[in-house]
RNA sequence: GGAGAGGUGCCGGAGUGGUCGAACGGGUCUGACUCGAAAUCAGGUGUACUGCUUGCAGUACCGAGGGUUCGAAUCCCUCCCUCUCCGCCA
């Protein structure tokens, strides 16, 4: 959420942003309810003053007639009061889902676009394979090494369940481990989260717990919900307190499943593992001062590369336009991994996302810090994947294909899979 | 899941419906004493928002949200959390 007194002072600006994210919010509407808001708090603080005076009269021994005078006057005002909060109550909830879909300001240097053909590719690294045969895709591959079971996991689950079988169990546990030594060597906390939040903080963070259009799953008649990222985990933490950044920014790593309620979501681009209702993923959240976070992202976005450089996994990185940041990016890259399998010739495929939120995720948290100069602001949040499970492994199937059908892993990997190929 | 106890400021801990933003103790800050320190003594010490502005005034906040009342930290309801015991489990 953006401050309204922001919105108030940079209409134009709040306008020229909304227009380029391609969303509908109207700005307008939320300055116009604030200042009847600012103008009713006036209102009532006087009649709580007026109220309060008159009680203050009634302290001590007074005679019968001019208690029941104040009691009467006491009584008007208590009236007063109630319908004057009354019309508050409704005036903050039209305020709040007024200012709710006002998105982040973007960061001047986000590409303007509409939507995600129009993210800007800023590097490449890697060299993309090139085989001397006809490239699987990561369902075949599993199928003939046995690795994964999406049969049995759509009769006992769904469609978009998976069992991991055999080595790509291990090879799981192994792309995790392999992540946290790299987050814990930067310096992160790690942590396994919970799987379940509360719907406060899952709506705190920016996602919309409820209805037909959302992609969370809420866990009927519990007030809680499972989890679409340790994102929700990582930046509940902290929500309604105060954080300690006189050290320098907090940097939090979470390990915890994912679940994706994924609604209509089908087709070629999907298929396989690459959008499940379930996935294991590494994140990492950081809390800092706001002139800290431009200089974060880039680190983030340093370490998701050092992951997928260190796994040799080609790659490129996006600089992701205004029409696909989402609500509360400020700015975002994506890391997109080759596919060899990925259409008919291979292709890009998200990978992680990086995003700075500023302060647009904590004002709604209710995240603050103390500052030098002894005041209370809201603290910035940025959230990357360090590595999303289900997708490294079909990249590591299938940029790592043998022609036989086996599999090679990576040399930083072997340490942690016990085992330097996948063959039957 | 069942039974019980509890949640008050930086910490401990009082609090009869009006004199409670909150006793008392500790901590901490300022001043006095001192060459300096300790001890002692005196005074101050919450947060947020709003309005005039070097300060002051107002409003809110005693786990959260509702209710009763002219008036709630105090009474009632719901929820959350902590602790003890029992049950169940990994």
């Amino acid at each position: 959420m953006l401050d309204f007194k922001f919105i108030k002072d940079n209409l134009d600006a709040v306008r020229e942003n909304i227009k380029n994210r391609n969303v509908s919010a109207d700005p307008e509407k939320v300055v116009s309810l604030y200042d009847q808001r600012n103008a009713v708090i006036q209102e009532l603080e006087e009649l709580r003053r007026q109220r309060n005076e008159n009680a203050g009269k009634m302290k001590g021994k007074l005679e019968p007639e001019l208690r029941q005078g104040l009691i009467e006057e006491g009584k008007a005002l208590k009236e007063k009061i109630a319908s004057v909060e009354e019309r508050m109550d409704v005036l903050l909830k039209e305020l709040q889902a007024a200012a709710v879909l006002i998105p982040n300001m973007a960061h001047p240097d986000a590409p303007v676009g509409k939507e995600d053909k129009d993210n800007l590719e800023i590097l490449r690294s890697g060299n993309v394979p090139s085989f001397g045969f006809k490239a699987k895709d990561h369902v075949e591959l599993a199928e003939e090494m046995d690795l994964v079971d999406f049969e049995n996991a759509a009769r006992v689950s769904g469609s978009k369940f998976y069992y991991l079988k055999n080595e790509a169990v291990l090879l799981e546990l192994a792309l995790t481990r392999y992540a946290l030594d790299v987050l814990q060597k930067h310096g992160f906390t790690l942590t396994i989260t919970p799987d379940i939040a509360r719907e406060e903080i899952v709506e705190g963070v920016g996602f919309n717990p409820r209805g037909e259009e959302s992609n969370i799953y809420a866990l009927e008649g519990t007030g809680t919900c499972l989890v679409g990222t340790a994102e929700i985990t990582l930046g509940g933490y902290y929500a309604g307190q105060m954080v300690d950044l006189s050290g320098g920014p907090l940097l939090m790593a979470g390990v915890s499943h994912c679940f994706r309620r994924e609604a209509g979501a089908a087709g070629q681009y999907s298929k396989g593992l690459y959008r499940v209702h379930q996935f294991t993923k590494i994140e990492m959240f950081a809390y800092c001062k706001p002139e800290d976070s431009d200089d974060l992202l880039m680190k983030l976005r340093s370490i998701e590369e050092e992951i997928f450089n260190g796994l040799g996994i080609p790659f490129r990185v996006v600089d992701t336009c205004t029409g696909d940041l989402g609500g509360p990016a400020y700015r975002k890259f994506d890391l997109e991994a080759w596919m060899p399998g990925r259409g008919d010739e291979g292709d890009w495929g998200e990978v992680t996302s990086t995003s700075n939120c500023t302060d647009y995720q904590a004002r709604r948290l209710g995240i603050r810090f103390k500052d030098e100069d002894g005041k209370n602001r809201y603290a910035h949040t940025l959230n990357g994947t360090a590595i999303a499970v289900s997708r490294g492994i079909i990249a590591l199937l299938e940029n790592y294909q043998q022609e036989d059908g086996s599999i090679r892993i990576p040399e930083a990997l072997v340490p942690y899979t016990g085992f330097s190929e996948i063959r039957r």
